[in-house]
DNA sequence: GTCTATATGGCGATAGAC
DNA sequence: GTCTATCGCCATATAGAC
């Protein structure tokens, strides 16, 4: 029975999609992904042999998801400032939605270095595509600044503030979630601001520092 | 014999710290600390009865340091550039030392919010006595930035890049240690830059949006 | 206070009926 | 393919000798 089984397959991979997301691969429980997918612990097995064959599988797919997206916004044609504007709202969207995400990627990462390469490999993710193209739009369009500064500056602004829920909600809203929601959306705006404020001092300058 | 049990009870204190900072709360195992201190796994509960307490014990304790290290940079009379320049400076110091402390506390107070609660309420940390002060030397300084922004952005720029050292040791430096080290020690003056640039332009607006 | 030995419980994984 | 029952391991925690 085809049908039969893609269903179920489906049912588990979306399960130990969002338990293994907001549990990380140590405190999730297959238990608890069972229960989830409405079926029986041991038919997980039955699927995937183990936890690990289960986890891999799942991240290998995010992986190439994420991989995908970031492919999308390095379309060539369109300016440095229209590629931050696109890159925060996007992102930022995403994030919304898959608040575990940022730690996610993290943990596993740092528990498991090897499925990075592994990946990363598969999913065709190439540094190399991505900053060097970079690098020369930013010297065309004159802005002195190190590409890696840009990428990794703005994407810690778009994802720290998300990955740091708790402790922001807490601290500096004192527990109102609506308003930590309202503020996390403000930055699709006010990043960008920032980010290219700092890039007209960037133009100004003769050569890189 | 008080002057032994002292001695035990910081080996112990300082081998469980290291652990749980690498490891997380759920990754720790208590033979594991035990061997670092040198004792038995029995004598753990010994000093501390459940892996909770002793978890909770190291964890407040941290928090509390942390409190304290962001209150004394708060003293009056310092500019904003020097400020950043301080806090930036500082703080990549103790993540190039204490490399797994993102995460560590990200993790943790995603886990268990209550801990956040208790720990930043006993190390009497109040957001008030941060922002209300650093809002009015930025009026008066000239730069109509949201605080808000402006500490959120320096922090995510200081942290994110060690938090997510796996990442963009592998992606953006091709495996070399050596080189994303001293990329993470250049950002000492690059963040600094990129933020005193940004608030050049905050200067020149007349009202904060 | 510190040790050895052991209890207790939870979880991943398998056996086997249907 | 799906279930019930159970194994075997590992980690926390306790008992009890010294």
């Amino acid at each position: 029975m085809i049908e039969k089984e893609l269903l179920t397959e489906e049912k588990i991979a979306e399960a130990a999609r969002e338990v293994f997301i907001e549990k990380g691969m140590n405190g999730a429980r297959m238990q608890e992904i069972a229960d989830k997918a409405g079926i029986n612990k041991s038919l997980l097995h039955y699927y995937f042999r183990t936890k690990e064959k289960l986890f891999a599988f799942i991240f290998s797919k995010l992986i190439h998801r994420i991989g995908d997206k970031l492919g999308n916004l390095m379309e060539e044609g369109v300016s440095i400032e229209n590629k931050v504007t696109g890159f925060v709202d996007l992102y930022i969207d995403i994030l919304l939605k898959n608040p575990f995400l940022p730690n996610f990627i993290l943990n596993e990462v740092t528990r498991n270095p090897e499925a990075i390469f592994e990946a990363f490999a598969a999913a065709k993710i190439d540094p190399q595509k991505f900053f060097a193209p970079l690098e020369n739009q930013l010297k065309a369009e004159g802005y002195h600044i190190d590409p890696r500064d840009f990428v990794i500056n703005t994407l810690s602004m778009v994802i720290f503030p998300i990955a740091a829920r708790p402790i922001l909600e807490r601290i500096v809203f004192n527990g109102d979630k609506k308003a930590y929601k309202e503020y996390i959306i403000s930055r699709k705006t006010s990043i960008v601001k920032f980010v290219l404020f700092a890039l007209e001092g960037y133009k100004k300058l003769e050569v890189r520092s």
